[in-house]
DNA sequence: AAAATGTTTGACCATTTGGTCAGGATCACG
DNA sequence: CGTGATCCTGACCAAATGGTCAAACATTTT
């Protein structure tokens, strides 16, 4: 259809900004209370020129949503079959709960996605993050057959690691509200406590 | 004060039913997102006399949070030094998990609210969730003492037991698109996973 | 049944918000 | 340097939204 003209400087500089800008606004606010004004501060625009480079607010969201979602499961992507199933798992724990940590507003932003029912992402989880989890299911399935792993419900324990990793972002004003800790101090608490968690549950039977 | 007039038969049931239609509104949107508009429709009633019966939409919401926070802590409350420690436990995960099956709504409120940095509740947050909270961490702690318990932190115990059982409500519309579950039949497998994990993970060493 | 109290509403308002547009400023390039 | 493309803005608009108010309508009390 159309010719792909390149992006000029300005434009990268620009959607990089408005993206970015967006990010922050989104994932403190959600879509609904999220406005054009604030990201345009944020970004250091105008609010008809950041509306130059985007043709609307929900033009934004739902590519933060899209360029994101791929980021976002790359730690799930690398559990392999190469390792020790236990430490694949662990290590996959703990890559996700140093996403939280690196990544809050990242998290956030589809937390609130979710929690209101995912009206523009429902297709992306219905797809490719489906197949995505049934893939990585079936490769515990037969770790578990192996007898290198404790019978448990693989899609259950993916989502009690996304739970338990996620609510450090997702939740964090409630962690801290309870632990009061300085700065990211309790992430390493946590990882000890996911680490061990996980480890002692996933061995099997006779070991 | 104000001498407590008490309430007539049509303001307690107005009253409730526009609480009842704000957790249906605010639970799905979010305070920013939800609109009076809505509510009043969802409760039958007029906007002006929606805002005759609470003072404004913030009033509502906070009104809300308040009345159900208490209920939503009843299971952490109903932990107690009297049974078996990991029978407890398990027995808390079990009962957080069905009010996620029974209370969704409430759940998602909370989760809408403290995502967004938990603006309108961190008091309550820091006070008297905190205080719960740390009593039943210096419960487990005298488990773990005793050798009845392995060695985990007990507040990172207590995260995620919420972060595992809320996600069930909270990420419904994930855990749906990947599990296109039958109703409510995966609470089921949920439960029996989670039993499992803690069971496993909490048995202490010499047993 | 009248007075007092409580309930409901239509009409209205100010503000916020997503979005448009015509024209001016700036930039890239031959 | 000139010209076409790109970039930016002030002014503006329509719809949505939280909230007000005077007056009508019900209900309870005396």
């Amino acid at each position: 259809m159309n010719v792909e003209r390149p992006q000029t400087r300005i434009q990268k500089k620009n959607r990089e900004a408005i993206l970015e800008a967006a990010l922050d606004v989104f994932s403190a606010e959600g879509f609904r209370g999220a406005t054009l004004d604030q990201i345009a501060a944020a970004a250091g625009l105008s609010k008809p020129n950041v509306l130059y480079y985007f043709s609307s607010k929900e033009a934004i969201y739902t590519e933060l949503l899209s360029v994101l979602l791929d980021t976002w499961l790359d730690p799930l992507r690398a559990l392999s079959g190469d390792g020790e199933p236990i430490d694949e798992i662990v290590g996959y724990v703990l890559r996700k709960l140093e996403m939280s940590r690196e990544y809050p507003r990242e998290s956030r932003l589809f937390a609130n996605e979710i929690v209101q029912g995912a009206p523009r992402i429902a297709d992306q989880i219905e797809g490719p993050l489906k197949a995505l989890v049934d893939e990585k299911a079936a490769l515990i399935r037969t770790w578990i057959a192996n007898g290198q792993l404790a019978e448990i419900d693989p899609y259950h324990l993916i989502f009690s690691i996304w739970a338990t990793t996620q609510h450090y972002a997702d939740f964090d004003a409630q962690v801290r509200g309870i632990l009061s800790p300085d700065g990211d101090a309790h992430f390493g608490e946590a990882a000890n406590f996911l680490a061990s968690l996980y480890a002692r549950a996933l061995r099997p039977k006779g070991d």
